[in-house]
DNA sequence: AAGATCAAAATGGTATACCAAAAAGCGATG
DNA sequence: CATCGCTTTTTGGTATACCATTTTGATCTT
């Protein structure tokens, strides 16, 4: 209990709200209401649905109220911090290579140019492993972009910020070689975006699975010849 | 103006971050330095924080004091409520159809003993919306969940809540016809299980690419003949 | 001089009081 | 009877005051 007690008012909400059957768009108690029926003060409450209003489930409106905007969904907030590597890479391949598939119907000559302008920058920074993995995300989410779709590159760039965000993944960075990092991954992307050029769709996902399976392999050599602490961590 | 102050102090905030060059884990000024700093009681500054603790760039500490979790990007936490359905069922085309792809290798007998059983439970509550729709619901997560990664089942059923917490989809969704419903979607369905009963990786990518475009053409048929409200929102 | 102990200061946590905008009630007026 | 406009009430917005925990550091002990 020694947790930020607004969040935990803040699930309380959440329950009151799905057992009181209210409807998008109704019109919640009020913040004193819920003061008095949680037995806390009305400060607390409040930070409780600024949470709430973050997370895009309620609407605050001065003067006139609180206002559900979406049902919460039992599926909570992504428990995204235990997967390991190998999983998120398995999801980044299996998503990843459909986008480029689709991004390459639908790619414009703007995006093309992006692309190449990414991997040229990719090319010059390889010995700046900052500046390169930056490049690196940049391909990948430009990729995203040319479907045109938001929800997809979207999809794409959590996926990747869940990788920077996973301390098993910071361990493993910091060992890859950087001969891998440069010779075979940035020719990935090179066949990646000559299919794009091509508009070949087959060959985009292609492509693109080959690339995240060389990402997958070096990983897996990695982890085996020099550090033992991912068993059982590796696989789906 | 009329905006909710806190959101102005929490950008106020991440400004001042980016120009004192503060790396991760230092320690930020108090809340009571803030707000003297900005002119403002301390109770904005704290609501500001929460803003802040939420977007994950800080981390509070009682009696101690408040500290860098990361640099403030651009980050910006996916504004997802109002992408059309048509966008969001393009997404769910080709993440689906890769999954069930990658499902069709990895599903074990008793992930489809367990699609068998969602479908005839569609079969029998034809008439009764609301648990075809539920029925519908267990059947993608199912597919999902036979790739035996967390976070495919994740986005899969991520994406399928955008759709049910799209107040343009439930607006639609009251108007299809049951004869769509049931005939063709379950047909749809079952010939999704079938290929993922001969593990055929093609097939199940195909069958459930033919499935979502039914449901496409379904959706824009209903948009077109009935309401006209959905102009340019249809397309990606 | 090194360590332990305890007091005081710093800092986030919570509650209360008052302010301002919006909505609701209500009466005068056409 | 409808409607305009004022007053009252409701509701979120902001500020202040006080509490609990953690840190700090000074003093005492060995």
């Amino acid at each position: 209990m020694a947790e930020r007690l607004y969040k935990e008012i803040g699930e309380k909400i959440k329950l009151e709200i799905l057992k009181s059957d209210l409807s998008v768009g109704d019109k919640l108690p009020t913040e004193r209401v819920y003061a008095e029926l949680f037995g806390v003060s009305r400060t607390l409450v409040r930070e409780a649905f600024i949470m709430l209003e973050i997370e895009e489930l309620i609407e605050v409106k001065k003067g006139s109220g609180s206002y559900l905007k979406c049902r919460p969904m039992e599926r909570a907030a992504a428990p995204i911090s235990d997967v390991g590597p190998f999983e998120l890479l398995q999801a980044r391949q299996v998503i990843e290579s459909a986008v480029a598939a689709c991004a390459a119907q639908t790619i414009t000559k703007a995006d093309l140019q992006k692309l190449q302008d990414t991997l040229d920058l990719e090319e010059a920074e390889l010995h700046n492993v900052e500046k390169a993995n930056a490049a690196d995300r940049e391909f990948h989410l430009l990729v995203a972009q040319a479907t045109q779709n938001t929800l997809l590159a979207d999809n794409v760039l959590r996926l990747w910020d869940m990788r920077d965000n996973n301390p098993m993944w910071q361990q493993l960075h910091s060992r890859i070689p950087e001969s891998s990092y440069s010779g075979q991954w940035l020719k990935d992307h090179e066949k990646v975006l000559m299919q794009l050029r091509k508009r070949d769709a087959e060959g985009a996902r292609e492509a693109m699975w080959q690339h995240l399976e060389n990402v997958k392999r070096t990983l897996f050599e990695l982890s085996d010849t020099e550090s033992p602490d991912f068993d059982g961590y590796l696989f789906s």
